[in-house]
DNA sequence: TCTGGCACTCTCCTATGATGAGTGCCAGTA
DNA sequence: TACTGGCACTCATCATAGGAGAGTGCCAGA
């Protein structure tokens, strides 16, 4: 490897080794135990030295005078981006995962199923967010009449998913009116992705006002209304293992361990980083105040999106302390990702 | 106030304002203090033999020689039945608490607002379970015919709750006799409680088997399903305020904070407690190992059946330390769950 | 360029003793 | 008989001090 700034092979292989170590027992490293661990064949006085200097570049500190070293998080950085070699898990440890979340049968439990396996493999934070499917196909919907002017309708997509949402309207329609409007909305949008439907619309809305009936409006008005509010649980994710983090020594503070589940609990601020890694491709790393995100100060947030249809449809991950075993964790969370999106992926 | 047992009423005097201190500040109360607060105008060698007392029955105990006493279970408990003078809140805090709960629109939405409600005001974990309607009216069922033999049904409920559930079924049938099945279920069911429509769907299917034909067949197969996996979210609670445990005196060691959260997150277990009280009439408390569940062991419960219509529809409450103010908490959870009956019945 | 040696620093553990809160018991008093 | 003051005793808590151990930085020498 070529020398990357100006850290020699030398020290970076004692980085390697100081960060390897310190994620195993979460003590200090000095010099001595460094010396032993990496096998040069340099005694700890030379290593003193090496270690003065990776801590001038801020990639280890000393948490007082004559303790050992711990990785910063520029250190664990620096880690995760050129020192880490990571092997791919062996096929009989895919398959284990490909069989404990087989088992889901609707989406629902499947995607909870995914996060317990998470939280029960890396004993960290599991998070998966809901699939969003941005290229729903419309395919059914049916507007049941109810007292009082209000209208239940059920709108089926993809095959899949059905939701359903209960409107009060200006005035009573008629089950037959109701009908109408349904037969009409699944002739000329079945089939169709969602974004062409709102799109259509929009436009018919505007182009052709004058041409349509007052139910035909009253449906298109019911209809946007659906596409308008049903994004359905996008904005949602489930969370399992949070237990798991209760007695990390990282987190040992109990304020700072209350912060974190409120965070949970509020899921807005968590949402937001788990959005930022929806764009990005593959496996993102977010290394203590990386984040910018108070409560995950002395965490580190692994994610992955995964795929549906070819389309990125959701992102899961781990939380968990920054002192974590990255090497094991991004196999199996760059894994599990692409396992969910297979599962998801409609009759394949 | 007649003497209780072998305790007169000094000793009881001194029992309340034993526990009202303990509640108040956590440490262990001591002779000295207990003749300050008392005004009793009794010396704090007195106390002292009250307390020998109040020890041997087992109502208090001291943690060490030479610290003061504290409540054991069996004291809370005669306190909280016999000693405790509840006084009802004010009318303007059940305005306020009203107010809190108002701006609820959906049932999904009113209960979890109720939940953080009990959470924020008592600083406790606010707990509600789902409301189950025993008298459903069966309004309206309607089968949509998906791919691959799959067929949706959509179950409106007493004009409120929309359920649905795909299923596979053993045949294709078409849009028509789907429709039939349907029509023929609505007019023979509609309006009638979900028990007589199971009661009389059994009974029609086994006396007049024959006159049915196979759709009619099916269509009972498909709504008995519906009828039995359909207990909607009846085994299913909301929690809030969790964290409000987190640093708890009681409960500082993390492994039973851990076993704790487990607990909430199995639900199995909490649901088992709940459902107890959902058989008693009125305001119900546990104390400590009361429960007979360990991971409850230094906490309370305090819950309150909700009734809707008359009938006995969920559990609410609260969850907290051993220690918590439960002359102020039980009226909250008391009124609590009469708002939240009120506000859950149908538009009165 | 590496190494051994040395003085120094800091944490952690243990022992120690003082303090204060609280107790149980007993003898005395109204 | 019911209360009280007094006394010896027990613990938790806190601060203090000292020693052991781990680790450091720096320097002089190979």
């Amino acid at each position: 490897m070529a020398n990357v700034g100006p850290l020699n092979e030398r020290a970076q292989h004692l980085l390697r080794v100081l960060i390897d170590r310190y994620i195993e027992d979460g003590k200090p490293i000095g010099s001595r135990t460094l010396s032993r661990e990496a096998r040069l064949d340099l005694s700890p006085a030379t290593i003193r030295n090496v270690m003065a200097d990776l801590e001038d570049l801020g990639l280890i500190a000393a948490p007082h005078t004559s303790a050992g070293r711990v990785p910063t998080v520029k250190g664990y950085r620096f880690f995760v981006d050129t020192l880490l070699s990571l092997k791919p898990l062996d096929s009989h440890e895919v398959d284990s995962l490909q069989q404990r979340l087989s088992v889901g049968n609707n989406e629902q439990g499947l995607i909870a199923s995914v996060s317990d396996m998470l939280s029960g493999i890396t004993h960290l934070a599991g998070v998966v967010t809901m699939p969003r499917r941005e290229a729903n196909a419309w395919q059914h919907v049916e507007f049941l009449p109810l007292s009082d002017n209000r209208v239940l309708t059920v709108l089926v997509l993809n095959d899949q998913q059905v939701q359903n949402k209960i409107f009060t309207t200006d005035k009573a329609y008629s089950p037959a009116e109701l009908q109408q409007a349904a037969n009409y909305l699944n002739q000329t949008f079945s089939g169709k992705s969602f974004q062409q439907v709102r799109d259509q619309l929009l436009r018919e809305m505007q182009d052709a006002k004058i041409r349509m009936d007052q139910m035909m409006l009253a449906a298109m008005e019911m209809a946007g209304k659906v596409c308008d509010e049903d994004k359905p649980y996008e904005e949602d994710y489930v969370l399992a293992g949070q237990t798991n983090l209760i007695g990390m020594a990282a987190l040992s503070d109990m304020d700072r361990l209350r912060e974190l589940f409120e965070a949970f609990n509020a899921k807005r601020d968590i949402l937001h980083i788990l959005d930022q890694s929806q764009r990005a491709e593959g496996v993102q790393i977010f290394i203590g105040e990386e984040s910018g995100y108070r409560p995950l100060d002395e965490c580190s947030v692994i994610t992955s999106p995964y795929q549906v249809d070819g389309q990125v449809a959701g992102v899961l991950g781990v939380i968990g302390p920054t002192r974590m075993a990255y090497e094991r964790v991004i196999p199996i969370v760059d894994i599990t990702a692409k396992l969910l999106g297979a599962a998801l992926n409609p009759r394949s």
